[in-house]
DNA sequence: GCCAACGTTGGC
DNA sequence: GCCAACGTTGGC
């Protein structure tokens, strides 16, 4: 199983809302950056994202499930950017916030503070257990 | 095909 | 609200 992370801003889209659509899910539109498609075209079902939320909080709130791969973003009239159907999975306990990544050296490398801009990122398996871990789970 | 100008994102 | 980073656009 791949991790990833995706970004949102909660003023547009936020996990509270994203936990209100429930086992249905929801589709992850909007991404306009060749990188961020390459990586949501690398996604399989089944594959966990962390939520994170920019601007507001910067901070990890929850782990999401990818519940479909990806497929022509329908907000797009070019035709050329995708998107998949993520569903929340779990909170954290305790969010994560960027100062928190920031002071871990052990997350130094993370797309997160590498591509600050990138709004879907991979994580490694190490980054993965750690931040789970650091946010109670 | 290069590069300057411009727009957008996101942390501070 | 400012500014750095970076992607995109358009003139040459």
């Amino acid at each position: 199983m791949a991790y990833w992370l995706v970004k949102s801003e909660p003023s547009v889209w936020s996990w509270d809302r994203q936990v209100a659509k429930g086992a249905k899910g929801e589709a992850w539109t909007g991404v306009r950056n060749h990188s961020a498609k390459l990586h949501m075209m690398a996604m399989k079902k089944g594959d966990r994202a962390f939520y994170y939320h920019s601007n507001e909080g910067k901070e990890i709130v929850g782990i999401a499930e990818i519940i479909r791969e990806a497929y022509p973003d329908p907000t797009d009239e070019s035709g050329k950017f995708v998107c998949v159907d993520i569903k929340a999975d779990k909170p954290l306990k305790t969010p994560v916030t960027l100062n928190a990544v920031k002071a871990e050296p052990r997350l130094a490398e993370m797309a997160l503070l590498k591509y600050s801009r990138l709004s879907v990122q991979p994580v490694t398996a190490e980054e993965w257990k750690l931040v789970c871990k650091m946010g109670g789970l």
